[in-house]
DNA sequence: TATTTGATTCTT
DNA sequence: AGAATCAAATAT
């Protein structure tokens, strides 16, 4: 057994390493499982100057045309379309009028899906709620189809955070009565801090 | 062209 | 329980 490169984590002397971006291939996969692995994870802004990252706390997953939650199920619309290309890119769109949400688009091209992003930590705060999140972290739409594997402007990372399965709990997604049998799926994902 | 709706948040 | 506020979807 040949001897093996470590990354190091800031030991004396050496340079911090540079946490690993989320890469296409990461969001490449099937929509619960990335929003499940998306618990953890660190969601990072770099805006003029500032740079903000939270630890993803709460997501909800929307899997394809057939999931009458999922904006997608409409078609393919010009507000939908993000969401039938390469995963790696945000979905932002406003709601109400006054707030906007992050989403990531997920899976193949041409399969339209992607994962909210509900809820963060910030420095031990919690920001609770996409419309605050995307207030906070000055995202709109004009993020809308950013390429989130960059290392710019927004993109996520994976800061070495393990998380257990049975500290995450599994719900029905919010505000999505109108879904009928899919308002009831469990596809919220949001980790347990007690 | 007109009306309704909505992956929210804040106030009453 | 209701307001704020508007783009997109749906009805006309």
């Amino acid at each position: 057994m040949s001897e093996m490169m470590v990354p190091s984590h800031g030991g004396e002397g050496e340079q911090r390493e540079t946490p690993p971006v989320l890469t296409r291939s990461y969001f490449l996969r099937p929509t619960l499982t990335v929003a499940r692995d998306l618990i953890g994870k660190f969601l990072v802004r770099h805006n003029g100057g500032e740079l903000l990252a939270g630890k993803i706390v709460e997501v909800e997953a929307y899997v394809g045309t057939s999931d009458r939650a999922c904006h997608a199920s409409k078609g393919r619309t010009a507000r939908t379309e993000v969401m039938f290309g390469p995963p790696g890119v945000a979905y932002v769109y406003l709601i109400y009028g006054m707030y906007h949400c992050l989403n990531v688009v997920t899976e193949r091209e041409g399969f339209p899906a992607a994962v909210l992003i509900r809820a963060v930590e910030v420095e031990g705060r919690l920001i609770d709620g996409p419309g605050r999140l995307c207030r906070l972290f000055k995202i709109d739409r004009s993020l809308n189809r950013w390429d989130l594997t960059l290392r710019q402007s927004l993109w996520f990372e994976d800061r070495g955070v393990f998380v257990s399965g049975r500290d995450i709990d599994q719900l029905p997604r919010i505000g999505v009565e109108y879904a009928g049998e899919w308002a009831r799926k469990p596809w919220r994902f949001r980790l347990r801090t007690k």
